[in-house]
RNA sequence: GACCCCAUCGUCUAGCCUGGUCAGGACACGAGCUUUUCAAGCUCGCAGCGCGGGUUCAAAUCCCGCUGGGGUCACCA
């Protein structure tokens, strides 16, 4: 069993791109087949190395690793070989330089394949009779998502095959391989099943054996249209700069035309590779959801080590200048375990973490409005006084002290955390605040306290 | 426009093949619990078979039509 994705390297890996390659590799991972990734830069104008570079590195950051490689700008002689060959059995001819394929050299046997068990008869050409009486070729396949696909053959133009300038055209070249590759099961959108009778043509042509084939729904934007950059990210490597796991990315895209069937959201891979039926994969386009791709991000930011956070924000953090090789290890990982549970993506850790990287901290007006209004100088300093005196500095002995010092002036304990929230951490909301003090450290939070400022 | 494909909560989906379980789950949304805030978490709730015809004792499920959505109509891929 053999699969590829075949991208053209004429701009980055797109998300739906990414869903093709994903189906594609999870049914060649299922069925211990092969998956190759071919890269089709048959444009010699349009086709950039940057591109192509990035569709790699897009491909490996998912985890989508390939088993063979191929790039048609290496093939070209292979192409006009065949073209050659076609022109040799009077089955195409020459426009100039291009050389184009005759559409009336059919009978089109068409080819047939299985789903659910059951095979369509074999479409018998002769007995397809147009309402004149006239013959009705008919071109048609075994769609194994959406069952059989009709077209009329006589709607089909002559293709060409070469175009002028020696490179061979999409549909050839795809073929071509196909064919040659031994690719057992074409994959691939649904925009292509329009592409498909011709090619199914150009299969008879050369005397090859057709695939079968499974076209896959597109995704469509948000708002139901096609999916375009103006409604949002469209490129996977902006995914992956927004702070999203790929992981999360990948586990988002299955679900999005396809299900594991026992009403899992969560599905780790071996479990969705032991579910996965090409069968089961929806007819419908599906619109994309930032919000739940968002949700389950944060589901695999909860259930990933922190450790492992950890070492996937330190290059981040570096670049940021915030911290180094250098920063201890321990301290990252309780500060990622401070903010854990409210990251959404990769991120949101250097907003609600930025007051212990970053002195002196920003705060924020409506939070010093709304908290440092008030003159609590005093009790600052009493705090201040007390949390120095702490032996052994973390959120229980923290929080003691602190409850004993409301509980001695008499005070409601919110009346103080909030303005003490806000002098440590510049915000008005986050973590509870006694683990926040924890990490901050003593002496932070002591300075912090006496170098408040109220307005009043 | 022509051709092709598709149609279950706002969104992603289970169920459809092999008609008969209050149409199940998730995101979002709302309420409550928890609580020093905001999240997270837990509990509960809101919400759907596009419309019209058939077939049948019985239709989300099978058939037809309509409507709606999407795709393709290149010497781009």
């Amino acid at each position: 069993m053999r699969v590829r994705f075949a991208p053209s390297p004429t701009g980055f890996l797109h998300i739906g791109g990414a869903r093709t390659a994903l189906f594609n590799w999870m049914y060649a991972r299922s069925q211990n087949g092969k998956f190759i990734l071919r890269i089709e830069d048959t444009d010699l104008e349009r086709s950039k190395k940057e591109y192509l570079d990035e569709i790699l590195d897009s491909m490996q950051w998912l985890g989508l690793q390939w088993d063979e490689l191929y790039k048609q700008s290496d093939r070209f002689p292979i192409y006009r070989e065949y073209a050659q060959k076609l022109l040799g059995e009077d089955k195409a001819y020459k426009d100039g330089e291009a050389i184009i394929l005759k559409m009336s050299a059919p009978p089109i046997v068409p080819p047939l394949s299985e789903r659910r068990g059951e095979t369509s008869p074999p479409a018998d050409l002769d007995a397809n009779k147009a309402a004149d009486g006239g013959p009705l070729q008919i071109i048609k396949w075994f769609d194994l998502i959406r069952g059989e696909i009709t077209f009329d053959a006589s709607e089909i133009k002559d293709q060409v095959l070469m175009k002028s300038d020696g490179s061979p055209t999409y549909s050839f070249a795809c073929v071509v391989d196909d064919a040659l590759m031994e690719i057992s099961c074409v994959i691939r959108g649904e925009d292509h099943i329009s592409n498909t009778p011709k090619q199914l043509a150009l299969y008879h042509s050369l005397g090859f054996k057709p695939p079968k084939f499974a076209h896959l729904p597109l995704i469509m934007g948000e708002e139901g249209g096609r999916m375009s950059k103006r409604h949002g990210a469209t490129a996977v490597t902006e995914y992956r700069k927004m702070g999203f796991l790929p992981e999360a990315v990948v586990n988002y895209l299955m679900l999005l035309g396809w299900s594991p069937g026992n009403n899992q959201e969560i599905v780790k891979m071996a479990t969705a590779l032991k579910n996965f039926s090409i069968k089961k994969i929806n007819k419908a386009g599906a619109a994309f959801s930032m919000e739940k791709l968002e949700w389950i991000n944060s589901q695999y930011i909860k259930q990933t080590d922190t450790a492992a956070l950890v070492a996937l924000l330190r290059p981040l953090l570096a670049q940021r200048g915030w911290a180094d090789e250098n920063f201890d290890s321990a301290k990252l990982e309780n500060i990622v375990n401070l903010f854990k549970a409210r990251m959404t993506t990769l991120q949101d850790f250097f907003y609600w973490g930025e007051f212990l990287f970053v002195d002196p901290i920003t705060i924020d007006s409506e939070a010093r409005v709304q908290y440092l209004s008030q003159d609590r100088a005093k009790e600052f300093k009493l705090l201040g006084e007390r949390l120095r005196e702490i032996p052994e500095f973390n959120a229980a002995s923290a929080e003691s002290v602190f409850r004993e010092l409301v509980a001695k002036l008499g005070i409601a304990s919110s009346e103080l955390v909030h303005p003490v929230r806000v002098a440590l951490t510049g915000k008005s909301v986050g973590p509870g605040l006694f683990e926040t003090m924890a990490v901050l450290g003593k002496d932070r939070t002591v300075k912090r306290l006496s170098e408040t400022v109220f307005h009043g």
